[in-house]
DNA sequence: CTTGCCAGAGAACGATGGTTCTCTTAGGCT
DNA sequence: AGCCTAAGAGAACCATCGTTCTCTGGCAAG
């Protein structure tokens, strides 16, 4: 850990420095807001001096796209968990709103991430608006592709993003987690629906 | 319109002067965001001096929730006047998606206001984040109205006012505009699954 | 031990925000 | 006609932002 020279370790030294930065960006970020949330704020949470911070990322709007990319492995990863969790194809279509409630629950929950970040950036900061559309636009494609998995049509898992979608903006305003709860029982719905008049040219042709 | 004593004169310009100035306000807020616009842009845009402005209003924050109000009641005028035009109690309940398809479709949408002040300002101002919980109930309350006045239950409303949030947003961030008649058709399922199976208790038992 | 480099702390800087104040001017009343 | 009020324009004020610079101290190499 000394010398200059010594590229390898510098490399991984600022990977995890940037990890601690990105991490404390994130839950300061999440909780007050991005325009509430100073460079001075961050330092100080995370611990590091500015010229570190500025070492690793080129300005503020870095920060938060990075905020942006490890927010949506995080979503990715759970989504994706409590989905390959669920013991039926139906199930894989309705673990999303279970696990929705269970963040819902969470004290700390303000809503996604994605769209507090659009709503108060998106103007400003077209890369933030960019990356809020790839974040919406892939849990889509997931969702659609699960609903095919299933023997479903694509438009179903379109419905079922929406709900989801809903869910998450009603809950944060609200405070109402049972939103979570509404939406899997009319995407439960929007199953049987479907189950009873199977659609053509899918999986379950197979 | 001359004499300082007389209120009712002065009171009846400052009402339109007011009205002036949170048109213009919305009209900025909306289109860049309320951090983004500035008290010399607004004063810019509506043509009037930074000391009237502050006679009228104490605050930007003021300002900023008069803006909410006149949304509301925009909003609530529309979605009634959408609703009334329904010829069925079935369009009347679907009413909203056609609405939302419309509005999308505007050049300047750019989701809703609601949801963009609740993520902008939220952890800042409480009002503006009571504004918004406030005008979510309000949306809620109606579509639970509307849903037990045609003979279904009140979560169908609750189920159709989550459709009705999902598209504002998935619309509004990805720019697809044809959110809205995918939330239209998920309703219209969900419709057809209550009517197979009505629900006890309601209005359809009169 | 001396020298030189690097990181940290925090001041400095320029821009911009909301809010207030000053200066000027126009007009109605006695 | 002369004054008093009020309004407009915009500078001023103070805070805070993101970003950069300066100063200082410590540590490794020679």
């Amino acid at each position: 850990m000394t010398r200059q020279g010594d590229a390898g370790l510098r490399e991984s030294g600022d990977l995890q420095l940037r990890r601690a930065v990105i991490e404390s960006a994130d839950s300061l970020y999440y909780a007050h807001g991005f325009h509430a949330v100073g460079m001075d704020a961050l330092r100080q949470h995370a611990g590091v001096s500015l010229k570190l911070i500025y070492r690793l990322f080129p300005s503020k709007e870095s920060i938060v796209l990075a905020v942006l990319d490890y927010r949506h492995q995080i979503w990715a990863g759970e989504v994706t968990a409590a989905v390959e969790r669920a013991e039926s194809p139906r199930e894989r279509l309705l673990a999303i709103y279970d696990y929705l409630a269970g963040w819902f629950r969470a004290e700390n929950f303000r809503g996604c991430v994605f769209i507090n970040a659009f709503g108060e950036l998106a103007t400003e900061s077209p890369a933030v608006a960019a990356k809020a559309a790839e974040h919406k636009r892939d849990f889509r494609d997931y969702m659609d592709q699960l609903a095919v998995d299933a023997g479903f049509s694509a438009e179903l898992g379109d419905q079922l993003m929406l709900l989801a979608e809903g869910a998450q903006v009603t809950a944060a305003i609200t405070g109402d987690a049972s939103m979570a709860l509404k939406a899997r029982r009319a995407a439960e719905m929007l199953l049987s629906v479907e189950e009873a008049r199977p659609v053509a040219g899918t999986a379950s042709a197979l």
